[in-house]
RNA sequence: GGGCGCAUAGCUCAGUUGGCUAGAGCGCUUCCCUUACAAGGAAGAUGUCGGGGGUUCGAGUCCCUCUGCGCCCACCA
């Protein structure tokens, strides 16, 4: 125990007890819990390659008051770490830090030392490097980054068992990423398939739909005149990329429409490139949008791509993977002045050549007046920078319901059995299960990630075969095909007729971390482990990755364990600034965490974010920090006071009923904070308690203070000391979850081990002797106080000035109550002389006050 | 177009099965260095609870409807 200081002060408690709480082991898992004793909590792991900044300190505080409930409710708490340090933001960063580049067609150097570690020049010439040595320049730099991590989430207070941390490019979780993915492969579940995909030109690779993202931008509507090859006229399409024309295929009208009707099956001839293509009919096409017929090429969007499936229509791609017009003309353009257009775009941009094909269409007559500039929503990669594009590759995809209905609904189903921590959350769920169009594409043509874990057969032409893959052993895993040889072949096979080819993709960053209750249950290498934290309680994580992170982590364990992977998720709401706009880094608004902490100490910077209600879109305020910082300070001032009193003799009990009565309230806080964190509702159970807190501190022990001096004998203190004893007990225990670092430093000045440790209250025994006082003495008590202080301080005097006589009118119940607490509203008044007026029954309490003349 | 959320004091927000004379904090005003706390404390002012209808003895709370804001999804020729 620690002595209680004359002036009790917040400086340097973060470290002070992160240092104790390191060498006592407080958060430590225990692993020889069973599971129903266990509370898992399935760790979001942020990105390394960022810093962390105010939205994690909001939403990482939300999920540690609800740890540090579950772990003094007994639970013992399953609370790792995870670092993402797979997927583009580490490549990236890796690249610019050492000056290097991914390339997997390059062999493992053993000793391999970087160019640079930090700032290459401008000018310097990326060295290629195998995906092996790249993982370990990852694993160097993302160490530094994950000290820093560390050390602000440690300042911040998390109760993460820090020997649980994982990362997600380690070699356990590619194992266990490779191993399910093989396992799903093994099930059907997922499966390569050549097909066209929307596609980032500027990262050269396939993405899923579930990274997409609209963006407003400026376009143009074209009408284009496709001449009829039965000479009767043209038909004008509107488009907003006349540069696909030589990609177009067909045309295409609703079938009800009863202007195209007679068009059906009809052909019409491409402007510019001569090509004969159908009139089609699909119920897909609008006849209110332009004018009512449309062209559909191969590929300008989904729909068409859905036409061109639906309608079995040939493919004439005209894009190359890095968003340029393909050299050699599609099939279909035979004319020389078909073959003259074509080769006046070959090899452009797509800028370049939609200017080009507008110039050409205007000088031939077939653009039909002048562009009418429109602004629409247009595709783009989340993190990408130029429209996306649709391409036709091989891809790998998982199953997930999006061209399976029976699936679908099971996945739907997985949706309705999770508890979602704000309820609602749960429609965007199913929002976006019900809107899939397609199964999750998992494969990404990058070099840096988790390599799919495949190979092929090459035939005597060198042509792979993709039906059969070559499968590696599930002991052998993690494994990197681009270096590792399959069994049976030899290196010098590689890239062989007759001999094999490694699968040159890698898994999508979330096909890894889709398995985070695995990796950081340690699925597959300690199963004893796993099955005590397996299915987990709680999945806290953003509202903006449902539809990414949670959805795909539902899907790979309803394959794997035929479950959900949590039974509770928990969505954070994101941080705005004070003008409610979404807070970002260009606007340069950012606070850093680290300077809120020194400023206002990290436990007023918790109560900022325990404020916020669960999932709910928040301000950034200084201002609550301020508040949660005057909470810190009053209860290190009002533990010391309280404690500052002689200890009541053992045995002694509350015996006053105002004790007992405040007992009682403490009692219904504890009861009402115990509902809310059971519903998840951390920002209810603090402003219960900070409530009760404030009236404990400026109405009860104001109250009774003179009696706890020992002003009406020692039986009447002893009630009071045993009452504010077990009450701050209580408050100090409810106020843990949020203000670890406070009230660490509180509860140790009469305890020897961690709050974090003590059992949470329990109402039971605060409320075992309040059968029958009325609750309406509290309220009494403070009605009366609360007209003399009035009283005082509209005479603009001291509330120490006495009252020389008070006359309370009150009616007969109120008088019993007044009786009981008549001692203690003397002392806690200074009042000389007390005059009662009877007054009828359910007449309000007044109280005339007489000021004594100052002296 | 479909779905979800929000609208309560100048600001940020509580208000959980309908019982409120509508609350808190910040800000504002006044007073007090009262020996736990001046990075305090005591007290005070401020609201047609977005509009309209309905159910009810009673509606901020339930139902319908309208308006405004935000988010998710879909469409995007």
């Amino acid at each position: 125990m620690a002595a209680i200081p004359d002036k009790p002060s917040l400086d340097g408690i973060e470290s002070h007890w992160d240092g104790v709480w390191s060498q006592e082991a407080t958060y430590g898992f225990d692993r020889s819990a069973h599971r129903e004793q266990v509370f898992a909590i399935d760790t979001p792991p942020p990105t390394v390659s960022g810093s962390l900044h105010m939205g994690h300190v909001f939403s990482y505080t939300h999920t540690d008051t609800i740890a540090r409930y579950q772990r003094m409710r007994g639970k013992d708490v399953f609370y790792p770490m995870g670092w993402d340090d797979n997927g583009l933001p580490t490549e990236r960063r890796v690249q610019n830090y050492f000056g290097v580049r991914c390339d997997p067609a390059v062999a493992y150097q053993p000793d391999f030392q970087p160019p640079f570690r930090g700032d290459p020049p401008k000018d310097h010439q990326s060295v290629s490097i195998s995906r092996p040595n790249f993982i370990e320049l990852c694993n160097e730099l993302t160490h530094q980054d994950e000290k820093v991590f560390e050390d602000l989430f440690r300042r911040l207070g998390l109760s993460v068992d820090w020997s649980l941390l994982y990362t997600t490019i380690e070699e356990r979780s590619r194992r266990i990423s490779q191993q399910a993915f093989l396992r799903n492969l093994a099930r059907g579940e997922a499966y390569t398939q050549e097909a066209p995909t929307l596609w980032d030109v500027d990262f050269q690779t396939a993405v899923a739909q579930a990274e997409l993202e609209d963006r407003e931008r400026p376009g143009a509507y074209h009408q284009v005149a496709f001449a009829r090859t039965d000479g009767d006229g043209d038909v004008i399409i509107d488009t907003t990329r006349p540069v696909l024309i030589a990609a177009c295929v067909a045309l295409v009208a609703h079938p009800d429409d009863e202007r195209y009707k007679p068009l059906f099956g009809t052909t019409v001839r491409t402007p510019l490139y001569g090509v004969d293509v159908p009139v089609l009919a699909h119920p897909l096409a609008q006849p209110d949008k332009g004018t009512g017929i449309a062209m559909i090429c191969t590929f300008g969007d989904l729909t068409d791509v859905i036409w061109w499936r639906e309608l079995n229509l040939p493919t004439r791609a005209i894009m190359d993977r890095a968003g340029r017009i393909v050299m050699t003309p599609p099939a279909g353009i035979t004319t020389d002045a078909g073959l003259a257009a074509f080769a006046a775009i070959a090899g452009a941009k797509i800028n370049q050549a939609q200017n080009t094909v507008v110039d050409a269409l205007r000088t031939s007559g077939t653009l039909i007046g002048d562009p009418r500039p429109i602004v629409h929503p247009v595709k783009f990669y989340e993190k990408g920078e130029r429209p996306l594009e649709i391409v036709t590759s091989r891809q790998w995809y998982i199953r997930n319901g999006g061209r399976d209905g029976d699936l679908r609904t099971s996945l739907l189903e997985r949706g309705r059995q999770l508890q979602w921590h704000p309820d609602h959350m749960r429609h965007r769920y199913s929002n976006w299960v019900e809107g899939l169009n397609g199964d999750w594409l998992i494969s990404r043509q990058r070099f840096f990630g988790v390599p799919i874990p495949v190979w092929y057969q090459l035939d005597s032409s060198g042509e792979p075969n993709y039906s059969d893959p070559i499968i590696p052993d599930e002991s052998s895993l993690p494994i990197d095909p681009s270096t590792d040889v399959p069994a049976g072949y030899t290196s010098d096979q590689r890239d062989r007729p007759g001999g094999f080819s490694g699968d040159p993709d890698v898994m999508d960053t979330w096909a890894t971390s889709s398995l985070s209750p695995q990796i950081a249950g340690r699925w597959g290498d300690d199963d004893d482990l796993f099955t005590r934290v397996f299915p987990m309680d709680m999945r806290p994580q953003g509202h903006d990755i449902i539809r990414t992170w949670l959805f795909s982590t539902v899907v790979r364990a309803h394959f794997e364990h035929d479950s959900l992977p949590w039974s509770n998720t928990s969505l954070s709401g994101w941080i705005l600034d004070p003008d409610r706009k979404k807070m970002s880094k260009s606007k340069g608004n950012v606070v850093t965490p680290m300077d809120l902490f020194e400023t206002f100490g990290s436990d007023a910077v918790r109560y900022w974010a325990a404020s916020a209600r669960p999932g709910v879109d928040t301000a950034f305020s200084e201002d609550q920090m301020k508040v949660g910082r005057k909470l810190a300070m009053k209860l290190l001032n009002a533990s010391k006071f309280v404690l500052s009193f002689p200890v009541p003799p053992s045995g002694a009990t509350p015996t006053h009923a105002i004790d007992v009565a405040m007992l009682d309230r403490i009692a219904e806080t504890v009861r009402e904070a115990t509902r809310a964190f059971e519903e998840f509702d951390y920002a209810r159970a603090l402003e219960r308690t900070e409530t009760t807190f404030w009236w404990f501190c400026d109405d009860y022990v104001e109250l009774v203070k003179g009696r706890a001096y020992n002003s009406q004998g020692d039986d009447a203190a002893a009630s009071a000391l045993v009452a504010m004893r077990i009450a701050l007990s209580a408050l100090q225990r409810l106020f843990a979850p949020f203000m670890p670092f406070t009230t660490e430093t509180v509860w140790r000045w009469w305890n020897e081990s961690s709050i974090h440790l003590a059992a949470w209250p329990d109402s039971q025994v605060l409320a075992a002797s309040s059968s029958d006082i009325p609750v309406s003495m509290l309220d009494v008590a403070g009605d009366i106080l609360g007209q003399i202080r009035r009283a005082k301080t509209e005479a603009k005097t001291s509330q120490r000035t006495p009252v020389a006589r008070a006359r309370v009118h009150c009616d007969p119940p109120t008088r019993a109550i007044f009786t009981a607490v008549r001692s203690d509203l003397t002392e806690a008044g200074s009042v000389q002389e007390w005059i009662l007026i009877e007054e009828p029954a359910d007449t309000p309490v007044l109280v005339e006050v007489e000021l004594a003349p100052s002296t």
